[in-house]
DNA sequence: CTTATGTATCCGGATGTCTTGATATATAGG
DNA sequence: CCTATATATCAAGACATCCGGATACATAAG
């Protein structure tokens, strides 16, 4: 998969996930200091565009809403009624960006968002998209 | 071009925008009624896949820091340093979306952001990309 | 070790989306 | 009408991203 790409960077272990730097303690703020604007707009872009895929959406609306604030692969699999291969790569996705966090439990392994305000963005954005759904959803015919 | 597709509908005129339902004015709530989850998710990623274009998104950041709040196109071309149709091209789309809202003076053409919302997405959508800027940029490789 | 289940990854193949240069349209002026 | 400037649109090519099926990996149990 490739979903949001044009940067560079090796791969880290991506079964380890990231050390996910805040949990409440402290520390960042030093983040992506030097960037050019340019830089910054390829990265601002990039994030959205991971929000730009529907079943990256069912799978954080799915993880949001669910009772215990979190589901197994398998869940979301039979909730989203797509193969399996798709759910896992985008989860992989989701978790690789950040966005989500994983628990294993024997075989299975549980998903959960793991920033409260993915939701936000995510309800922001629901909020002004409704807005301009038919706008929205007709854009294609602009070239 | 096509951004943002897959929908249907025809196309209304490009040239004077739609209605733009807002304007201060009571009217709306009954957007988007009937539909279905799925429908809504792929709605919402295709807003989120509007804001998820390097370009879309360093013209929406110029327009909302000019001083005016608007800008003409020149200026934005001149600002992004890149060819003038790529500009307009996404300037088309950003309004088609109904993002940004169009004003015309003799032969140029100023835009604005149409909806201060829209300034809060991508400030939020700022702030949780910091966080996890390394991340998102190497995102690609997970496939 | 072998089997069974759950999850992740690889591999084409099909689209979607961005980009650029050329061209069309619109407005102002001579 | 003809010219010049400002924008918008078209056409074709280059990538990026998504998809589904097959397969690899991980964990648990016999």
């Amino acid at each position: 998969m490739s979903h949001v790409s044009t940067a560079s960077a090796a791969a880290p272990d991506p079964a380890a996930a990231r050390p996910t730097p805040a949990g409440g303690g402290p520390d960042r703020s030093e983040r992506a200091a030097g960037m050019s604007l340019e830089e910054l707009a390829d990265l601002q872009a990039r994030f959205f565009r991971t929000l730009g895929d529907p079943t990256r959406i069912r799978i954080l609306r799915l993880l949001s809403e669910a009772p215990a604030g979190e589901c197994g692969v398998g869940e979301l699999v039979a909730a989203i009624n797509a193969p399996q291969s798709r759910v896992s790569t985008h989860l992989g996705c989701l978790r690789w960006c950040g966005l989500v966090r994983t628990r294993r439990e024997g075989k299975q392994v549980f998903y959960r968002v793991a920033d409260p305000r993915v939701d936000e963005l995510l309800a922001l954005g629901n909020v002004v998209m409704r807005d301009h759904a038919a706008e929205v959803a007709s854009c294609d015919v602009i070239g």
